[in-house]
DNA sequence: AATTTATTTGGAATGGTTCTAATTCGCACT
DNA sequence: AGTGCGAATTAGAACCATTCCAAATAAATT
């Protein structure tokens, strides 16, 4: 694994000659290091590396699979800062929590609008890319006073195996 | 409140004259002891306590409050059962499971497709009528393969003062 | 280097929900 | 109406994802 940095602002990851990168609708322009401390917050080794984790596979891990895999890396991390540092990350939305009825919370990096699907066979996560006119449609039906600061919208059922995933 | 009973089927209980009764898009057809009989399951006085108490009150009380509740009429029932009834109402479709994030289920006897808002201010969750054409466009979004057996799009954010609700 | 403040850490606590095993109930069949 | 049997209720223990706590460590500031 490498680190690019492309326009001298955005660090990469190359895995394999894939660069890896936040899904935003436009590109990034800041780094997560950047992120943190311009919300007040420090740059520690175990934040970078589980936020490089969400990057690189984003199968929408829970805070146990995260754990396990950062331990490959820090293995002297503790559960707690696992959870401390997805917090963190959610906090100054490099990361959302996303949540199927009373699961243990996933984390995912994409930050475009868009729903999940979640399949009940495999149980695996799947991100749909919500067209921005429907987000539109979708907030008219709010009667007026209701002002809303979030959507979510979940799917749950099965994936024909044909419908190959990551 | 008195119990009346249309076409000798459905029994809906009057509040100083309101009727009550489960919101379908069509008039229901079976009462709630029908539906439990036909799904092979017993109608005991602590199901159709909790179910009219969910007709009577839509504020889509958590499980908690749905004992608090239950306690008034039903004074020796447990919080097992109260879990228990919740879960076979639900599983016989009479009642709707309704999460946000990591907060406690909340019940919903509205059967209609519709989405959810939650007050941040309040904690309060209002039914957002689900126009149709709108459901078939979201499920559109969905790429060939993806089946999705059911959707659920919720709201988060805050209700001016004006906007009166229940 | 010393001080200050943020972060990490292990372990305990929390809280909504589920499980367990005993009791009670509803219902079918005498 | 009484009996038997499977279903439902009950109290309390267990579960488990997450949060809290207080001590140790690390990062920034002086
Ligand atoms: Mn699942
Ligand atoms: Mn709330
Ligand atoms: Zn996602
Ligand atoms: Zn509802």
């Amino acid at each position: 694994m490498v680190l690019i940095r492309t326009c001298d602002l955005e660090p990469f990851q190359l895995t394999d000659g894939v660069p890896i990168m936040p899904t935003t609708t436009t590109m990034p322009t800041e780094t997560a290091a950047q992120t943190l401390t311009d919300s007040g917050l420090r740059s520690t080794p175990q934040r970078e590396v589980i936020y490089s984790i969400l990057l690189n596979k984003r199968d929408h891990p829970t805070a146990d699979e995260v754990y396990a895999r950062v331990k490959t890396e820090l293995p002297s991390i503790s559960l707690a800062t696992v959870y401390n540092c997805l917090e963190t990350l959610v906090g100054c939305n490099l990361v959302r929590a996303v949540n199927f009825d009373r699961e243990p919370t996933r984390y995912c990096p994409n930050l475009r609008p868009h729903a999940h699907f979640h399949d009940e066979n495999l149980g695996s996560t799947y991100d749909i890319d919500l067209p921005p006119d429907l987000l539109e449609q979708i907030k008219a039906i709010l009667p007026p006073g209701y002002n809303a600061s979030s959507i979510e919208i979940s799917f749950r059922g099965h994936t024909a195996p044909e419908a190959a995933q990551n």
